[in-house]
DNA sequence: CTGTTAGCGCTTTCAC
DNA sequence: GTGAAAGCGCTAACAG
């Protein structure tokens, strides 16, 4: 609409001067007469800067990427904010990209496009070669709740710990046949909840017993699965930690389809405290990973990435502490 | 990185050819020989484009953006995998904010500067008047699932059909004292439903009473509350039509704890099918809305507004179309 | 305290 | 078929 140029007409003065009211550059060495006849001219023309101009000049574009395999699973939702929360605070905006229907190649372009300056990698869909691939254009890129080996570059929780608390709790409670079914084993993720599952088990004294492990995808279709599977046993387990919500969902119906009540036959938690958890019957209790923290915390390390031009050299971050969310789907084991 | 410039210096042209062949110019009028050669100094510096200038002069940034209340709530989820697929689908990025944070005067800055060329509004949280005033910069954006009086540019589901549907479905199972938790009836969608809920009942001669009627925003915790009140009531009734699905979540978490029974002692029927419907205890039977639909109709309409530059003048849209998901929290009554 | 100048990287007439 | 030149809107030295 109407360009810094017109604005500069209208109030006498050249669009240099304009540009320092309008950036409030600190060397406002400006006479307060001459910014308000630009104030005023700016109101009067509803004069907003156009950021492409200004990002080409400065070579930056102040927007950060995220990619996350699908909006509608809620475990993101956290993340997405806490992201969203610290870009805006930090003079960011996010671009969430869902992997549904784009290519890989579709979400790097913005990156090497100069369209965003970083990109959080929130997807355990994205095959390790492709980010090694990346990580060679030296572009800033973060990832979140996932481990590379070979990147440095990532945040990620303290799932070793989530998965000990679920474990011992169970344990707390009198079970001692308690069965895991495991996000894929070759995810960051689902390898730490499963080894805090086994820490957990040992800490406490309990035999590990390999048939209570079930690896599954995580999805409710797959926990579904697994869980029959576990049902399935000569002597099935009394209570079962799934290594996350989705998981956690399909479990509780294979529970309930085979007749099984809980927590009175059959304890269950899982990870990720979702919105809906205390609204299901019975009401979930769950581990809470610091999600949020996650987004917040990979979005600011990011752009420490992005303006120390260099950076990368620093270890990644774990995001430390997990909480039982103690509601009413884990109670005493039958018989005891 | 490398610019078209180098680019050109390298293939030993002008960069105005390296441009052409870039953008696949329909005038190609180039030498096989020649393309070959930029196509080589383009893949050896790993050239890409750098938006920024190509949207500064084109005075585009193919940018939308989309304002929704809240990641988490998954009645956003399917609009906008629908907007993101039309997006990308005619060379769009999506821009995707929630209200969390940011203030509307955040949320349409991006499009005043030109970061966005429209802009998204599925929110029921933004003011009317507000719009209304967005409505006056002329650019151009559109409503979805909503409606505000004076604006013509939206995109809304039949919910009066959707409505009928569910309350037609209850009365089909027996019922007849028949709750209706609605959404709040200054917004289209509650009062639509509303609308919906009455004209199932009258065409099938149900009699309609205001006692049966609450309303309610579109949470959890005050679906939660309605409930309650209405098994309050000296006569409950028999069967519930939530207006949404967070209120419906709330609804069924009151029905549990009141010792109550679903579907044996009440009924209930909420909309949008959200991907855990399916695995909650009772499985929810639900009416499923063409929210995948609604995002992407809304961005098509939207990006014919951007290239028809005065458009506007078209009435909005209303993509037709609900399904009752049966599923079994709907029963006949106790005693019928 | 304000103006001049140059240029970010790209596209697009218009020439040749 | 390719090159030259101008300019999108803004910012950042550098003068004055």
């Amino acid at each position: 609409m109407a360009t810094l140029k017109e604005v500069a007409k209208l109030a006498k003065v050249d669009p240099s001067v304009v540009s320092r009211v309008v950036n409030n550059d600190p060397a406002l060495n400006i006479k307060t007469e001459t910014r308000k006849r630009i104030l005023d001219a700016i109101e009067k023309m509803n004069y907003r800067p156009n950021l492409s101009a200004r990002n080409l000049k400065k070579g930056q574009s102040k927007m950060l990427g995220m990619i996350i395999p699908d909006f509608s699973n809620p475990v993101y939702s956290s993340m997405i904010h806490g992201a969203e929360d610290q870009a805006a605070h930090e003079g960011y905006n996010l671009l969430v990209y869902s992997m549904k229907q784009k290519g890989l190649e579709k979400s790097y372009s913005p990156l090497l496009e100069g369209q965003i300056e970083g990109l959080l990698i929130a997807n355990s869909e994205i095959d390790n070669k492709e980010i090694l691939e990346l990580k060679k254009t030296k572009k800033p890129f973060i990832l979140v709740n996932r481990f590379v080996p070979g990147i440095d570059n990532y945040v990620v929780a303290n799932d070793v710990l989530g998965a000990k608390l679920a474990t011992k709790h169970l344990i707390d409670q009198g079970h001692h046949l308690i069965a895991h079914i495991s996000g894929p084993l070759f995810t960051g993720t689902g390898l730490n909840r499963f080894q805090g599952y086994r820490e957990g088990l040992q800490e406490k004294n309990v035999d590990f017993s390999p048939v209570y492990v079930q690896e599954s995808k995580y999805t409710v279709e797959s926990g579904y699965e697994s869980m029959q599977r576990l049902l399935d046993l000569p002597t099935p387990p009394t209570a079962v930690f799934a290594s996350n919500i989705m998981i956690c969902l399909g479990a509780m119906k294979a529970i309930h389809d085979r007749g099984l009540s809980v927590p009175k036959d059959i304890s269950i938690i899982g990870v990720h405290d979702v919105f809906f958890a205390s609204t299901l019957q019975p009401p979930l209790t769950t581990i809470e990973m610091p999600l949020y923290d996650m987004g917040k915390e990979a979005v600011k390390k990011l752009i420490t990435i992005i303006q120390g031009d260099e950076g990368e050299n620093e270890r990644g971050i774990m995001i430390d502490g997990a909480s039982l969310i103690l509601r009413s789907s884990t109670s005493p084991p039958p018989f005891s």
